[in-house]
RNA sequence: CGGGGCGUAGCGCAGUCAGGUAGCGCACUUGAAUGGGGUUCAAGUGGUCGGAGGUUCAAAUCCUCUCGCCCCGACCA
C-alpha cells in the first residue's frame, strides 16, 4: 500500500503538452486541468480531486464570495450531509426534480436503516425543517444563512468540475416576512454573484430569469448569470432562487407577524459551486494552457532567477529575494521559483500552463544592470516582454496585474458580443446554431412549446431571459406570434 | 440502459491478425557537459500484459466467462 502511494507521486503527463483548442475542445479543456495539476480523476467514476493548485484557486473563489456575503449581513453555519429521505418528499416540484440523482444510504453499523437517509442533492429540506423550529416571529425575520459544503448528485455523463457525482459549494438559504423581501434578497444575490464573476473572475456575465422549464426545482423564480465560454457555449455561473412559501409550507416554516397573525415564511436560496473554476479554465485559457485573473490566482507572480556560473548563482538568487520581498511587502502572492532540476525554458512553459498572471525574470544582465523583464501571461511568447527597473518594479507589478484583471475581462467581454446573434427568424437561428454556435438574442412568446421545439432542432435552450431588455415588444422567432420579451439560447453545459 | 472504443512500466502507446526471451517515448535515478523560451549524451530503476478458467510443449497473442474505464445518445450547479 504504502509503496503503491509512493509510486503515485511520480505521476506525470506525457510531453506536459495540451491539445489545441481548434482540435477538440473537450480534450483540451482536461488537458489543461490535469497538467496544470488543478484536479486528477479519483477512482470513483464521476469523483475528482481537487488537488493543492486547484484547491488554492478555488480558496480565493470563497474568500471573494464569502466577503460579499458577510458584508450582506450573511452569517456561516454548516447543515449535516445526511438527509432522511422522507424530507425530499416533502415539497412535490422538489422530489420530482432530484429523485433521480439522489444517492441513499441504506445501511449504517452494519444493519439496515430503518428510515434510508439522502446524501444531500442540495439542503433546502434539511435548512427548512430547522428553520421552522427557530422562526417564531417576525423579531426573528430576516434570517440569513450560507453554509460551505459539499453535495452529491448522482450524474449520467460527468466533466471535471463541470459536472461531478460529488461537488463543493456554498448555498445561501434565507427567509424573510414578505415576498418583497424575499424577491429582493434574490435579487441582491444574484447581483453579488454577477459583481463577484465580472470583478474578481473577469467574466462578464448576462443576468436574467429562468424560464420555467429551466428554474431550479421548488422555485418561484430562478434568476442566473450567465458565461460564455471559449467554445461559444453558455455556462451558468451561478443562481439565485425564490422559493415563495414553497418550502415554508412543506416544512411548516411560520411567524407571528405584527398584527399577530400566523403567516409562512418566503424563502430564498442561491449557490455558486466548484464548477465556476470550470468557468475560468473555459473563458481565458488558451492553447498554452490556463489564464488566470489576478485576483483570483494563487500565484499571481512567479519569479525565474536565471544563471550559468556558479558565481552568477548566488547574486541573481539575492536579487530574486529582493524582489520577492518587495512583491510581497505589497500585498502580492508571489513564488520565487528556484528549483535547480528545471531551466529558464522549462519553467516559463510550466507556469504559462498553470496560468500564473506576470512572471519576473532575472538573469547575470539584469543584476547588473538593476532591472529585471516581465512578462504576463495573456500575451504570451517573447514579443510583449518588458524590462523594468529594478527601483519602481513593485508599484509597476502591482498596476501590470490590474491591467492584465482588466483586459480579459474586456477580451472576454468582446468575445461574446462578436458571438452574440440578435436574430428575428428562425432559419437565421437555426444556421447559427447548428453551424458556428454562439449566443442567439431572439424574441419568445414565452410558450413551452416553441422552447422544446426549438431545443429539437438546435440542442440550443433558453440561457435566460435577461433583464436588459428593449422597450418594444417583438415576435417569436419560432412561432411569429406576439413576444413581450427576448431570451438568449445556446446550447449549454 | 442503447451504440462505439480501450485495459501491456508512474503517464502515453506498439506488440495481438499469423502463439516462441515483454518493447518504445516521456517521467524517475546517477554522471558529465549545458543553462536568457520545454538541453544533450551516457548508464540505470521500474511489468502478476485488468481478473478467472481453458486450448497448447509454449499464451500479452487463440477460446470462454468476468471486472473496470473512456467516448456518443436520455438528466443537471
Amino acid at each position: 500500500m504504502l509503496e503503491r502511494i509512493v509510486r503515485h507521486k511520480g505521476v506525470t503527463y506525457m510531453a506536459k503538452k495540451v491539445t489545441p483548442r481548434g482540435q477538440d475542445y473537450a480534450r483540451w479543456y482536461t488537458d489543461v486541468i490535469q497538467q496544470a495539476e488543478l484536479a486528477d480523476y479519483a477512482p470513483v467514476r464521476g469523483c475528482m480531486v481537487i488537488r493543492p493548485y486547484g484547491y488554492g484557486l478555488w480558496e480565493h473563489v470563497q474568500q471573494a464570495l464569502d466577503r460579499r456575503f458577510k458584508e450582506t449581513g450573511h452569517k456561516n453555519a454548516y447543515f449535516p450531509l445526511l438527509i432522511p429521505e422522507s424530507f425530499i418528499k416533502k415539497e412535490s416540484e422538489h422530489v420530482e426534480g432530484f429523485a433521480p440523482e439522489l444517492a441513499v444510504v441504506t445501511h449504517g453499523g452494519g444493519k439496515k436503516l430503518e428510515e434510508p437517509l439522502v446524501i444531500r442533492p442540495t439542503s433546502e429540506t434539511i435548512i427548512g425543517h430547522m428553520y421552522a423550529k427557530w422562526i417564531n416571529s417576525y423579531r426573528d425575520l430576516p434570517l440569513l444563512i450560507n453554509q460551505w459544503a459539499n453535495v452529491v448528485r448522482w450524474e449520467m455523463r460527468t466533466r471535471l468540475f463541470l459536472r461531478t457525482l460529488e461537488f463543493l459549494w456554498q448555498e445561501g438559504h434565507t427567509a424573510h416576512a414578505t415576498y418583497d423581501e424575499a424577491e429582493e434578497e434574490t435579487m441582491r444575490m444574484l447581483e453579488i454573484y454577477s459583481d463577484f464573476a465580472e470583478t474578481d473572475g473577469a467574466i462578464p456575465v448576462i443576468r436574467g430569469r429562468k424560464s420555467e422549464s429551466e428554474k431550479f426545482a421548488g422555485a418561484r423564480h430562478s434568476y442566473s448569470i450567465e458565461a460564455m465560454m471559449g467554445d461559444k457555449k453558455a455556462l451558468q455561473a451561478g443562481t439565485s432562487h425564490n422559493l415563495g412559501q414553497n418550502f415554508a409550507q412543506a416544512f411548516d416554516i411560520k411567524f407571528l407577524d405584527t398584527n399577530n397573525q400566523l403567516q409562512y415564511c418566503w424563502t430564498t436560496s442561491w449557490g455558486v459551486s466548484t464548477r465556476f473554476v470550470g468557468a475560468l479554465v473555459m473563458v481565458h485559457g488558451d492553447d498554452q494552457g490556463l489564464i488566470l485573473p489576478p485576483r483570483l490566482a494563487p500565484i499571481q507572480v512567479v519569479i525565474v532567477p536565471i544563471w550559468k556560473k556558479e558565481d552568477e548563482r548566488s547574486r541573481v538568487l539575492a536579487a530574486a529575494e529582493q524582489i520577492e520581498e518587495v512583491l510581497l511587502s505589497e500585498n502580492v502572492r508571489v513564488e520565487l521559483d528556484a528549483r535547480e532540476q528545471y531551466r529558464a525554458g522549462w519553467k516559463f512553459n510550466e507556469w504559462e500552463l498553470k496560468g500564473v498572471p506576470l512572471r519576473v525574470e532575472i538573469g547575470p544582465r539584469d543584476v547588473e544592470n538593476r532591472q529585471a523583464v516581465v512578462a504576463r501571461r495573456d500575451r504570451p511568447g517573447r514579443a510583449d516582454k518588458k524590462t523594468v527597473k529594478m527601483e519602481g518594479l513593485a508599484p509597476r507589478v502591482v498596476a501590470l496585474l490590474d491591467d492584465v484583471q482588466q483586459s480579459l475581462y474586456d477580451r472576454a467581454l468582446q468575445f461574446r458580443e462578436d458571438n452574440t446573434y440578435q436574430v428575428e427568424d428562425f432559419s437565421a437561428f437555426q444556421e447559427i446554431a447548428n453551424g458556428t454556435g454562439g449566443f442567439l438574442d431572439a424574441y419568445w412568446c414565452g410558450s413551452e412549446s416553441c422552447e422544446t421545439a426549438i431545443k429539437e432542432a438546435t440542442k440550443a435552450t433558453i440561457r435566460c431571459i435577461p433583464f436588459d431588455q428593449p422597450k418594444e415588444s417583438g415576435h417569436c422567432v419560432f412561432c411569429g406570434q406576439k413576444a413581450a420579451e427576448r431570451a438568449i439560447f445556446s446550447r449549454a453545459y
